[in-house]
RNA sequence: GGUCCUGUAGCUCAAUUGGAUAGAGCAACUGCCUUCUAAGCAGUAGGUUUCAGGUUCGAUUCCUGACAGGAUCACCA
């Protein structure tokens, strides 16, 4: 039982001996105390004014008063207006302090013998990523991160979108301006490359467009009847047909952009347990509409089309296979949702994908519950907000794109300058600080993107977005190289700080139990990151720790502290904060160093 | 036009899911390095939470209606 579930207890027992009401324990929740107010955790009694018939001020007396009496760890109280505030005893902080120094598995919950898949990245295969997708990766990879330390078991999956008509736009134009390049020829990563043919298709594209509207089209009738795209078209259907040319040049094309795709993945520090290709997936589901059709969950149009009826779930009918028989993107989508339930047996199924799929997602699972799939309750959309530049909207065919691998260079130059500026690694050889420049960089960039909370929308501006300081990785990481400092120190000397240490110590500067109270809140904070799927609230307490341990190290001094056992304690509390937040910050996909 | 999402300090974001005087960071200003890393700490200033109603002890949070931005509404993916 912890301290909050502890104290909530004794309320519930203070209702029931003082007023005669059973109360639950869920309505009975307690908050932080403000910090201009003394106390830890304050009740509020507003709602229960009713059952106690005493004004607000009295009524949190009296609960107060009981606290004192029966809660063994409650040494005080104050109220004001109807706000209890609850002062936790000293002893009972240090008590806190030493189950958590204790704990081996610090931010490991066990395991709940649940399996959730995590399906993220699922990339194109006709362009390099852009910083849309380092959202998308970073999210995705810290996020079944936090599911495991919740205790889920994870499978990691990337659904990659080898296959259709913006392939064969990269392959037709490859065809006639490609010359034989490749990647060892040019130079260029093998997705750059793929990506410099889509966007010369599109330029040439463009100008038979222009041409065939100079000669009388329509504008309609040009995008429809360019020799580009019937192309492109054509190739799609020899693609279809396993027409062996065809082939060749779509493995070989495919084959250079998954080279480089490794290594952008590599950089990123992403990885995953289990690839599905589209080109393997995208005749599935057809098995699915046969049964949709039996159990009367879909329909029939006189022209063969089949339906779904959602205008009862305030949707509308939806297509799930044309007259002509051939799947839409949904019907794989149906069939690539059962496929991963064979494989793997989850509770829940995650898919990280963009906010413009929110309506398909919400017709996809509203048709696997029809049909009564029995994970269908644990599919969830998680639905993450587009990064907007300060010139708008990223559009890749118009080249208006921030590229992730250029942008993860940048970081990692920007942090090696201002690194060099400081002039602290003195002693690093070449490999070592070329390492700690992609920690800070990386951390920078990825702490940046997930400390927003995942469904908003948010500005990227390239020269003033990625900072060092204030609310940054690089900030968190900083406390932590400190922290490292203070510890090689402390070996150094042999000052003894475990628990052993620290034994029969009974009091507490105000900043060492701030930094219990917020380090005993990692849990909670790890349980709610997984429960709302999101690394940001995670990413909002590792910054609020780091800057409580920074006050606490401004504040108070460790090696000129006289008693030792008082050194000892600080020296632990700071181990352990440094434990914290190399385990969040892990979660998040951030490494933190030991000298910055 | 229908549906969905968003709107908080000059800027980027929080606000424990209905609680106290709405908090951080950046930018600006003032202090603090002979002491464990100043990528730090302390402080000042900055707000009619887009607007108008409503619900109640209490609203940034819930409801209604405006306004603004975005997404989506294909026999595309």
């Amino acid at each position: 039982m912890n301290i909050e579930q502890k104290i909530t207890a004794s309320i519930q027992q203070a209702f029931q001996e003082l007023f005669g009401h059973q109360a639950t324990l869920e309505e009975l929740a307690l908050q932080p105390t403000r910090k201009e107010f003394e106390g830890t955790f304050t009740f509020v009694v507003f709602p229960f004014l009713k059952i106690t018939k005493l004004n607000p001020e009295a009524s949190g007396a009296k609960i107060g008063e009981y606290l004192v009496a029966n809660c063994d760890v409650v040494s005080s109280f104050n109220t004001v207006k109807g706000f209890l505030n609850i002062s936790v005893s000293e002893t009972s902080w240090l008590d806190i302090f030493s189950k958590i120094y204790g704990n081996a598995d610090l931010g490991q919950l066990p395991t709940n013998g649940k399996k959730v898949m995590v399906e993220y990245s699922s990339p194109n295969t006709n362009k390099p990523l852009h910083l849309g997708h380092l959202r998308n990766n970073f999210l995705g990879y810290a996020v079944a991160e936090i599911l495991k330390a919740n205790g889920y078991e994870v499978v990691k999956a990337n659904l990659v979108n080898d296959r259709g008509i913006h392939i064969c736009k990269s392959m037709v134009a490859y065809r006639q301006h490609g010359n034989g390049e490749t990647p060892a020829s040019s130079g260029l990563k093998g997705d750059h490359l793929a990506g410099k043919y889509y966007v010369i298709f599109d330029k040439e594209y463009k100008k038979e467009i222009q041409q065939l509207v100079a000669e009388g089209q329509t504008e309609e009738q040009a995008k429809k009847n360019s020799p580009l795209m019937l192309e492109a078209q054509e190739m799609l259907r020899l693609w279809e047909a396993g027409d062996k040319d065809v082939v060749d040049l779509w493995k070989t094309m495919n084959g250079w952009v998954y080279e480089g795709f490794d290594a952008t993945y590599k950089k990123m520090g992403v990885d995953f347990d289990k690839f599905y290709y589209e080109s393997d997936t995208y005749l599935l589901g057809k098995n699915i509409v046969d049964e949709g059709l039996e159990k009367g969950v879909f329909f029939k149009k006189e022209n063969g089309s089949v339906w779904v009826d959602l205008s009862a779930d305030g949707l509308d009918e939806k297509l799930v296979l044309r007259a002509d028989g051939t799947s839409v993107y949904i019907t794989q989508d149906m069939g690539t949702c059962e496929l991963k339930y064979q494989d793997f047996h989850f509770d829940k199924s995650v898919y990280v994908v963009g906010n413009e799929q929110d309506y398909h997602f919400d017709v996809l699972f509203k048709i696997m519950r029809k049909l009564g799939r029995p994970y269908g309750d644990g599919l969830y959309h998680l639905s993450y907000g587009m990064v907007d530049l300060p010139t708008g909207k990223m559009k890749s065919r118009e080249g208006t794109v921030v590229d992730a691998d250029d942008l993860m260079q940048e970081m990692i130059d920007t942090a090696e300058s201002h690194t060099k500026e400081l002039g602290k690694i003195d002693g690093f050889s070449a490999e070592k600080a070329a390492e700690l420049y992609e920690i800070l960089g990386m951390g920078a960039l990825k702490y940046f993107l997930l400390k927003v909370d995942p469904k908003k929308r948010m500005l990227f501006n390239p020269q003033e977005s990625i900072e060092f300081q204030g609310n940054t990785g690089p900030f968190i990481q900083y406390s932590h190289a400190r922290i490292a400092s203070i510890l090689r120190k402390a070996d150094q000397i042999g000052v003894d700080y475990s628990s052993a240490g620290f034994e029969g110590l009974d009091k507490l500067e105000p900043a060492e139990r701030d930094l219990i109270v917020i380090l005993n809140e990692f849990e909670k904070k790890i349980t709610a990151a997984g429960e709302e799927y999101s690394p940001s609230v995670l990413a909002q307490y590792l910054f609020d720790l780091a800057k409580e341990y920074n006050r606490f190290y401004a504040e108070l001094s460790i090696f000129h502290e006289n008693d030792p056992k008082v050194q000892s304690f600080r020296i632990a509390i700071s181990a352990i904060t440094a434990k914290t937040i190399r385990k969040g910050m892990q979660l998040l996909g951030i490494k933190v160093p030991d000298r910055m």
